[in-house]
DNA sequence: AATCCACAGGAAGCCCGGGAAC
DNA sequence: GTTCCCGGGCTTCCTGTGGATT
């Protein structure tokens, strides 16, 4: 990664890339429909939060203390995505920088993304640069040389530091819980810099994985951040909406639709936001000046079908060859197949690209992996006396899935892909 | 009530690639 | 650089089973 992009993981104080947007700027402002487009992404952070009061407010009663100089506890926020908790931090770290202009002790908040920086060596490299040690480099130095090196840059004055770990479960599942270890026990070493960590995470589980010094250290606060319900998404939706769109374009329905479809899925703010964005662009596609219902519906849809194209193009070819099979299937017969009938379709495409098939068992938790990514339906049903089977049904659109299929890993060249490949092996 | 179909789905073990440890 | 270990994909072998049919 490069320093201009690891920049925008770190740094809270600067605005969101002003530069960048300066150009499209001009373009949205003589959209129809929206105002500000940018008001309805992920990465951007309201001045308000509704709805997320209480949780800010813990936030906030805990880091007070670093304004009196002490040391705030560590805090754990928990939260499933979307329910705010990115943003939530963020707002409470800005206010906290800001306040603490004024006390004499100054705090910084560092913001670092661990899914992106999922490294023990990399996060201390981030801090100990964002501190003024710049010549710590990406890679190479012991991890103990990085350490001291963002220990000697965090003590040179007094103050109190606060590090926004997000996506803290990536971090641990990847490299452990080391990093934790030795920034939770930083303090007794630091003579006039205090240090507070912040962790976020989605999983409420992933405190098992840690050592229990750590886990207790780590967890001296806990803060909760439930799923919203409709009415708080709509209230969302609403404060945003009045910023993104011009005037009058929502038709009246427009958000509690976005709130209902969202609040469907686990109460995911960012998911609402898109939708409504989503609906917004279907609109202004085709040309008109108010988003209605029907644009929602369509969005959703648009959506739902982004995420199955993505999905299904990410397949491994076997199962990609497996759902070509139940397509088939759905094609020639009809839309409910039981695991027998796929895998005699299966056989035959395997044969006509000359693929070598799998065995039934496989093929079946094939379906099975393709049933929990909600491609296919299926559903263990007895038919008496002519066995038990699971009955087998497509649950996305037959036509573009199989252009997907085809398109990319193209079952036409399997032939050719796997012949290449066993010449490798013969090779080895 | 017994039978029996057409699988479900668990257990064990093979193979292979990749990453950690030596 | 080896060696070791682990996890994922896969096969083989297996036992289990809901309910229409006998």
């Amino acid at each position: 990664m490069t320093m201009e992009e690891s920049k925008d993981y770190l740094d809270l104080s600067e605005p969101e890339d002003e530069q960048s947007s300066q150009i499209f700027e001009d373009l949205l402002d003589v959209e129809p429909i929206f105002d500000s487009k940018e008001v309805l992404r992920p990465a951007y952070t309201p001045d308000e939060l509704p709805h997320r009061n209480s949780q800010i407010q813990e936030v906030a009663t805990v880091l007070v203390s670093a304004l009196r100089g002490d040391t705030p506890s560590n805090i754990l926020i928990y939260g499933k995505t979307g329910t705010g908790k990115t943003a939530s931090a963020k707002l409470v770290s800005q206010d906290l920088e800001t306040a603490s202009q004024k006390f004499e002790v100054p705090c910084e908040v560092q913001y670092i993304n661990c899914e992106v920086v999922d490294t023990q060596y990399r996060v201390l490299a981030k801090l100990a640069r964002a501190f003024g040690r710049e010549d710590v480099p990406m890679t190479g130095w012991p991890t103990d040389r990085v350490y001291d090196a963002f220990f000697d840059a965090v003590d040179t004055r007094e103050r109190v530091v606060v590090i926004m770990l997000d996506e803290i479960d990536k971090l641990v599942e990847k490299s452990g819980d080391d990093t934790l270890y030795n920034l939770s026990r930083v303090n007794s070493d630091l003579d006039n810099a205090r240090v507070s960590i912040i962790g976020i995470s989605n999983d409420v589980q992933f405190t098992d994985m840690l050592d229990p010094r750590v886990k207790s250290s780590l967890g001296e606060e806990e803060i909760v951040f439930p799923p919203y319900d409709a009415n708080q998404l709509r209230d969302i939706l609403q404060q945003r909406a009045e910023m993104a769109f011009q005037e009058n374009v929502l038709e009246d329905e427009v958000i509690p639709l976005c709130a209902a479809f969202a609040a469907k899925e686990h109460g995911d703010a960012r998911r609402a936001l898109d939708l409504l964005r989503t609906a917004g662009e279907v609109a202004e596609r085709s040309q008109l000046e108010i988003v209605n219902e029907e644009h929602v519906r369509e969005a959703q849809e648009r959506i739902e079908l982004n995420r199955v194209v993505e999905v299904v193009r990410t397949l491994p070819t076997q199962s990609k060859t497996v759902l070509y099979s139940v397509i088939e299937f759905a094609e020639e017969h009809s839309d409910k197949m039981t695991t027998g009938e796929v895998y005699n379709t299966y056989k035959r495409v395997c044969q006509t690209t000359g693929m070598d098939p799998l065995t039934q068992r496989r093929v079946t938790d094939l379906i099975d992996e393709l049933d929990m990514l909600g491609i296919v339906n299926s559903v263990v049903i007895s038919k008496g006396r002519y066995g038990r089977t699971r009955e087998i049904s497509l649950s996305v659109p037959h036509q573009e899935t199989k252009e997907v299929i085809l398109e990319e890993s193209r079952l036409d060249d399997v032939d050719v892909d796997t012949v290449a490949q066993s010449k490798l092996n013969e090779e080895r």
